[in-house]
Order: C-alpha cells, then structure tokens, then sequence
DNA sequence: GATGAATGAGGTTTCATTCAT
DNA sequence: GATGAATGAAACCTCATTCAT
C-alpha cells in the first residue's frame, strides 16, 4: 500500500531519492516527534507546499520513509533464503547480513527502532504489515523447510521458532545502530559494540541458535 | 541515583504513588513527547507547580515513574535468581515471571519500550544505567555460575549468552504489552498474543533456549 | 552584524517598519524582562508564529530594536563629526543633537538604558560592540586630531578624555528620557527637565567640558 | 522612609545582615526581575513565609537591600565632604573613594545600576530620593561654598556642576562593576578596567575635572 | 514567631498545515 | 506544478504570594 500522494508518482527518481533520503536522516536522529517536516522539505530542496502535494501528513512521509528502509533490508535476505543452504547456513548468512546492513543503513534501522514504540494502534497495525510481512514469511518458509527436510528438532513450532530467532535478528539489528541497544550492549558485555570483533558476536549468536535447532543434548 | 527533588521524599505516599500513577498512565498511553505533564498534575490531583517542586523536568518525573516500574520486575526477578536451581529452571521461572509481569505491568513496559527508542544520547545513558544494570548482573551471575558447575556448555561466553538471553525475554516483555510487537506476534504465530495457551509459548521458548545453553547434539 | 532571519529582509518596509516599532514601544515601556513578545506581534499586526519566522528569539527582536536606534543616532553624530569644526563647536553641536535626538526618539534611549543593566555577560559583549563602537570612534578620531592640532591641553589621554565626555554625554540622553535620570536632574537642578531651558543646560554643560579640554587656568 | 514591617525591626541584627546580603548578592546578579524571592529566603537561612512576615513585596525587599548599600556609600562621602579642603582635593578624594568602594561593594552598585533602569515611574520617585538626596546635598554644597570663597569659576550654576559631576562620578562607579559599563571602557580605552592603572584613570579624570571648575584658559 | 507546601497565571517557543499567488 | 508566508494552538516551566499549622 502506497502513503504518498499521486503527485509524488510524478515526480523525478532524484527528487524522491532526495525527499526520501533526507526523511530518513531527520527522522532517524530526531525521532518521529521531534521531527520537523518543514526542515525535512529544505533539505531536500523542495518547499514545504510541495511537500505537503507529495503527501498529505507528516506520518504518511514518515511511513514512506520507512518503507524504502524496509525493501534494502529486504532484498538482502531474500537472496539467502532463497539458497539450498542448510538451516544454519543460511543462519549465519542471515546474521552476517544483519551485521554489515546495520552498519550500512543505520539510519532506517533507527526509524524501525522508532516505530517499534509507536503508541498509535492504528497506525501500528498498517506499519507492522509493512515491515515484518516479508521477513516473517522468509524465516517461517526457511523453518519449516528445514523441519519437512528433518534437518531440525521435529517438535518445534516453526512460526513460533521463527519469531524467537528474529527477536535475536532484531535485537541485534538494534545493538549496533540505536543508542540505548548500543549502551545495553555495553552494559552486557562490557566493550563497545564497536570494539568488539564481529565474529566473537557472530560465532556465539550462531552457537546460541544452532543448539536451539537442532536435535537432542 | 534519584531523579526527583526533596520535596518529593517528603510527600505522603499515597501522594507519591498517585503522582507515579498517573504519570506512568499518560506516559504509556501517549509515549515521552506527546504526554502532558500538566494533564499528570491534574490526574495526581496536584498543581503544576507543585509538580515541578517534586522535579525539576518532564525527564526527571519521567525517570522516576520508569524506576518505579524496573523495582517491581526486579524484585520478582532476584527472587527467582538467588534460589539454589539449575540454570534452566531458573529460565522457566523467569520465563513464567515475565509472562505474569508484562500482564500485570502493561504500563511501565510500555515505559520501558518508549525510552528504547530514544534519541537523546545524554539521556540514553542514564537510563540504560538505572534499567539493565540488576537485571544483567543477575543474568550473567547465573550463567556464569551455571558454566563453572558444568551445567551448560563450555564454550559459551556467559556475558554474549545473557545478552541474548535477556534479548528474548525483552522481545517476550513487549510482545505481551507494546502494540509494535503485539502485531508483530500476530504476524508470526498467526494469532493474537491475548488468545495463544501461554504454555505453548513457554515451553516452545525454553525449548529454544535449552538448547543453547546445553553441550552438544 | 545582524540578529534577524533572512525571513525578515524580505518583508515590505512598512511591515518592518511596524514590528520595530511595536517592539521599541514594548520594550521601552516595560523593560526586556516584562516586555511580551505576543502583544508586540500583536500591535505590529502579525501572528507570533510569523514572529519566530523573523527573529529567532524575543533577544534577537530586541537588539535589532536597539540596532534601529543606534543607527538613526550614529547618522546624525557622523555628520558633525566629518566636518572641519574645532572641538569645542563640534561638541556644542553634539550636545544639541543629543537634546534633540534625546526628546524625538525617547523609546530608543529607553532601550539603551534598559541594555545598560544587562545581567549576562555574553549577551552584553555584542550588544557592547553594536551600540558603542562607532560612536566611540567618533569621539576618539575627533580628540586626536584636536590633540595633533594642538587645539587642546597636549597632556590628556584622548581614549579616556572620549570615554569621559561621553559618559557626560550618556548622561544627558537618559535625564531627558528614562524615569530614574529624569527625577535625579529635578533633585540636583530642583526643576523638571522638561521646564528647564535647553540653553541653560547646554551652555552650563559646554562650560564644563571646554575648560577639560583647553590648556591652563 | 521604611520599605520593611515591623516585624523585621525586631529581628536580630545577625539575620537582618543575612537578609539584605543575601538579596544583594541574589538582585546584583540576576538583576530585579530574574531574581528569586523564594531563594534569597534559602540563602538567608528563613522561611519565605518570615521573609513575607518582614517585607510586604519583593519590591519592599529590594528597595531595602538598596539602602543598605546607601548608606556604605553616603557615609564614606560625608567624611570627605565636611572637610576643609578646596574643592579640587575633595574631588581628588571624592574618585579616590570612589574607586576604592566599586571594587568593595560591586554588588550594590550593581543593584544601583538596575533600578537605573527601572520603569515603573512611581516606584523610580521613591527611589531616586533615596538613593540621590543625600549625595546631591554633599555636591551641591561643597560647590556652593567653593564658588561663595571664589574657588571656581563664578559663571558655573552650582546645582547643574554638582549633576555633571556626579555623571562622571556614576559612570565611574560602573565602569568598575558592571558588565555593560565594563565593557564600554574597553571599547574606549582598549584595555580591561582591571588591568588599566587606576592613577592613570584617577589623574586624567582629575584634569578633566579641576579645568571645568577653574577660571580663564 | 516561624514554616514551607501549595497555587496557577503567564510567557516563550515550536511546528504541522493551509492557501493565495 | 511550485512557492513560502502565515497561522495559532499547545506545552513546558517559573515564581510571587498565601495560609494552614
């Protein structure tokens, strides 16, 4: 489902790169609410009137925002998951991605961050679907591949499996770009996440989850 | 440390606890920037300026009401922790006080989930410091003590293992409370968080976590 | 240097006009403290959103109010000051122009005295330099060439002899203006500054500024 | 005149000193409107409901504040002023002290300074006798009798040489304490009124001074 | 005499949105 | 399509003063 205007179709790919772009950086370092649409609109060269013929409110801007976040990430896991891999394959695939995409792109990941604490229960439900919709059903689909190939312990509930390990995914996904996971992940381990070396994380995040797959002690 | 003036230790506690009330209650419901401290004022049945005798600023009274609510979970959780139980009961205990408390305690998890999204970096460490400190000493406490007995595999590192520990039992938290994760649960277990058999989710979580924590397959 | 948006140099010279005035009426009247930005929007005919479009805080407006001010006063001082005048008649002139300019822009000198008071030391740095700097040059440059003309005693100091004169000068511009001076001339002269001939003033004050600045007794 | 309430009368002298020092100290610095009544009582050591059993307002507070410093000054002058000498050696002793007691009791010139540019034209009445009566007498006086011995020149009006006397004398007093005025000298003079030689200043003011009351060039 | 809790009006500043051009 | 001037409600915070004890 689209959130902007009509108009905002029209417009050149450049200038939605730039509105787009420049949303993302005002909302990710301020927050939704402190956010300031009119600064939004000089950053990206446009005025504010056209700002509001592109999109008829602050949130229907925000939601696009998120929205372009949401297909990189996105496209990124599609393409692991789509693989023969094993399980814990593409797992570590997965959680390698997670690593170099939240270093990449740390400013979506900061609007996702946003949104998870939207009090709006409306505009919850439509931004949920949004972002989680595809990732769910490529962990679900993978999960439960892998219980029809018996590659995994045969009593766990695929769905349920599936949002355990993207609660980790995300948790991570947060560690490394959002300021209160970054200070909780130093409380935790001591060194900033920035110092310490991504594959000490990762060889133990995959030691975490393998056990959880994977058959008897 | 205290986020709140003198004054306050010296208001009754009837006053105290109708202040934090009614601040957690409009704190939650509308999150950080959009509550309204003079609506908590009038909810507490006090002036504004008193309020602002009892603390110095909205962030203060802010503070204070989130510290009201780590007390609670707290305690329940140092309980459970200092018994003499191998490491994945006490995962079961903890799982099960989590479920009752994110039920019982909507309000200040929701408190909770609002601060995780701050921007604010100055803010951010403060708060960090006053929510995970206990909760993290406890969980790497028990982990650690769990690998010297033998009791969990060797080659784990018990402060990475409590960190994502405790990153599903967070996600667990705001799943049962923040509309975000409730939606999201929905999304992946195709059911309302409210209608799912607890039980289910429990043991399907420590299944998942057992594994981790255990040798080998 | 200059203490408003560029918003404002756009505007037409009329709505200038009023928003400057309006602010020199309020603060003149109350004082920076007491002064209310919305009523000077008010008067000026302009919403206080527009206000903040002009001046980015309620100090911005009242430099640029006392910028207004400096200047209609600097104009009129550099035309004397430019002419080829012995010293003594261009301070008989100064002194006229200060009556003068003291009886038609009253507001103005208001404001000047209120900046006087100013507490805070940064703000008072530039707000020092705006209003001091040219008319201390004025003075300096026309002692000094008095000095080398030999037109004057040759053992004064030509900053201070200007810094002493134009606190007699200062002087003479808030007892025809603000309260406080106006009732200090009635206790020393024991009529009202207003009943009291300008000439008398002016030749008594000329009196005791030429024999400062001419050789011995 | 009495700006206090009886009750303040009978207080000890000990708390009528922590009183007025306190308010001095608070109304010097943050000047009349910025300065808290509540925390001048703190600083005093009494309730703010004994500070209202003392002073009806805070202006009564201030103008009380203000007199105590008065007095320190008038008293100082007196001695000087019923002396014998000539009129040049009074004026000598006159900036003497001056200089002396801006660097010993800056806070109450600065309070001096603050209702300077007080606007509230009735309570300016009140004040200005307070604070001017007695050292206008002093001037005046001591002119007079000099002009009566042929000390000065006799075409001087005595009461408008005494009012251009205490200009400079004021602006002196300002020079050395406060912000505004402090930086004005440097404007002037190129130098910090603490760093300039207080002869230098003291000897050219002279100059400047003794050729206004002297006969012929 | 002494306390200090309590009040609440009032002022600066922000910003999403509109609309005439 | 494009502009940006203009609006004004709303929120945080301060502090002189009162009054019950």
């Amino acid at each position: 489902m689209n959130y902007y205007k009509e108009a905002f179709e029209r417009a050149t790919d450049e200038r939605k790169k730039q509105i787009l772009e420049s949303g993302i950086e005002e909302f990710s370092s301020k927050g939704y609410e402190k956010a300031n649409i009119n600064i939004i609109a000089k950053k990206a060269g446009i005025s504010i009137g056209l700002m509001y013929k592109y999109f008829a409110t602050k949130e229907d801007l925000f939601i696009t925002c998120l929205q372009r976040g949401t297909q990189i990430l996105d496209e990124a896991l599609y393409a692991i998951m789509e693989s023969d891999d094993r399980l814990l394959v593409k797992a570590e695939k997965l959680i390698r991605i997670i690593v170099t995409h939240s270093k990449a792109n740390a400013n979506y990941i900061k609007m996702y961050n946003e949104i998870a604490a939207e009090k709006n229960a409306d505009r919850v439900k439509s931004m949920v679907a949004e972002i989680e919709k595809k990732r769910s059903e490529i962990l679900i689909t993978a999960i439960t591949q892998a219980l029809s190939k018996g590659d995994v312990r045969p009593d766990l509930d695929p769905r349920l499996f599936a949002f355990f390990l993207d609660n980790l995914l995300n948790a991570l996904l947060f560690s490394y770009t959002c300021d209160y996971y970054k200070e909780r992940f130093k409380i935790y381990t001591g060194v900033d996440v920035g110092e310490m070396s991504d594959e000490v994380v990762i060889s133990q995040l995959l030691k975490f989850i393998e056990s959880a797959f994977t058959f008897e002690k």
